[in-house]
DNA sequence: GGATAAAAACTAAGATACTTAGGTTCTCGA
DNA sequence: TCGAGAACCTAAGTATCTTAGTTTTTATCC
């Protein structure tokens, strides 16, 4: 029979790289990836909502560190275009994992950290523009919606039109930077 | 046997009811809703697929003589708020179909009319803003990403923390209209 | 080094879903 | 009235997830 040597990371691995490739994550697919039957899976992940979640988890770990990089260092509209494109750079490499980043799992603790973990460069950031209180939670749904919003409509080749992605998103970063310091 | 009276609207009304009660899309779901076998869906609709394509034309079609009407008679922050507040109302009534009408349809004549005409609000209110040009494309591409994200980071129930979700929209439709006049 | 226990992978099978093929019943128009 | 076509049905094929039970491999312990 031979070992396969299966691994709920490494299956987590292959799933995410066949939904980045837009193939449909079927268990099927994943165990034929691996030259492996689909029961062989179970031994490893709680069947196919279980290695979804892992899939989100290590997909959501990976932007909050990619996020947390790209205010590094910087502060102000620097840091607001660094963590904007870092972010959709992110999402433009990962169009299969990155819808499932954002679908919460309240109660999951495992979750609930790291997206606690995205959280904090936006507010790192958003500080700095000298937010605080309620407003730094306005400011900070507001960056995300307008991030999350823009990257999951050109994901789904929502604009259909033929300007220029990259001026636009750049345009809308700079138009939510103004819009963040109230007259 | 006595017939069901099936017709494609009636069957997507029911998908679409189904959708936004939370109840997963199967056909054997609206069959059995319908009191009818799941083959004889196919004497009105083209499959699961085409099935999902009606509902989302008729959300798309709907959600776009929303936001017409949320529009009229108004102009400036007052058409801007009003536009918000319409779109995040239907997203919110209709957690289910929402989402589908939000993947586009390359090709697809009857989608792009639809997709067309929930434009033309948003081009009406920005052009009130003294938009035109690229800034025009681009301002309606932040409008769409901001409200867009929003709702689906709501309806996901994403944003995770206690702080009034109304005051956090409102605050970020004002903090666009903010961004929206260049200095 | 050999026996044993646990882990890994397998086959077999059940449940549910989409879909097609082909048959039966109803309805409407000539 | 009756024939044609539409509407609905049953039967069956394929794909999927999943569980149960079996076999093989690996590692540990004496």
């Amino acid at each position: 029979m031979g070992r396969a040597g299966l691994t709920p990371g490494g299956i987590a691995d292959t799933a995410a790289d066949l939904l980045d490739r837009g193939v449909p994550l079927t268990l099927a697919r994943v165990a034929e990836e691996l030259a492996v039957r689909p029961p062989s899976l179970y031994n490893h992940i709680d069947g196919l909502e279980g290695l979804v979640r892992l899939v989100a988890l290590d997909g959501l770990e990976e932007l909050a560190e990619v996020c947390r990089t790209a205010v590094m260092g910087r502060a102000g509209s620097d840091a607001l275009h660094g963590l904007a494109a870092a972010y959709r750079e992110y999402a433009r490499a990962h169009p299969g994992v990155y819808p499932l980043t954002q679908v919460t799992r309240p109660g999951d603790p495992d979750y609930e950290q790291r997206a606690a973990r995205i959280l904090e460069p936006v507010f790192a950031l958003l500080t700095g523009f000298g937010l605080g209180g309620d407003d730094l939670i306005h400011a900070a749904r507001a960056v995300r919606s307008a991030l999350h919003g823009f990257v999951t409509l050109e994901s789904w080749s929502g604009f259909g039109l033929e300007i220029d992605l990259d001026r636009s998103y750049r345009w809308m970063v700079a138009a939510l930077e103004r819009g963040l310091t109230p007259a």
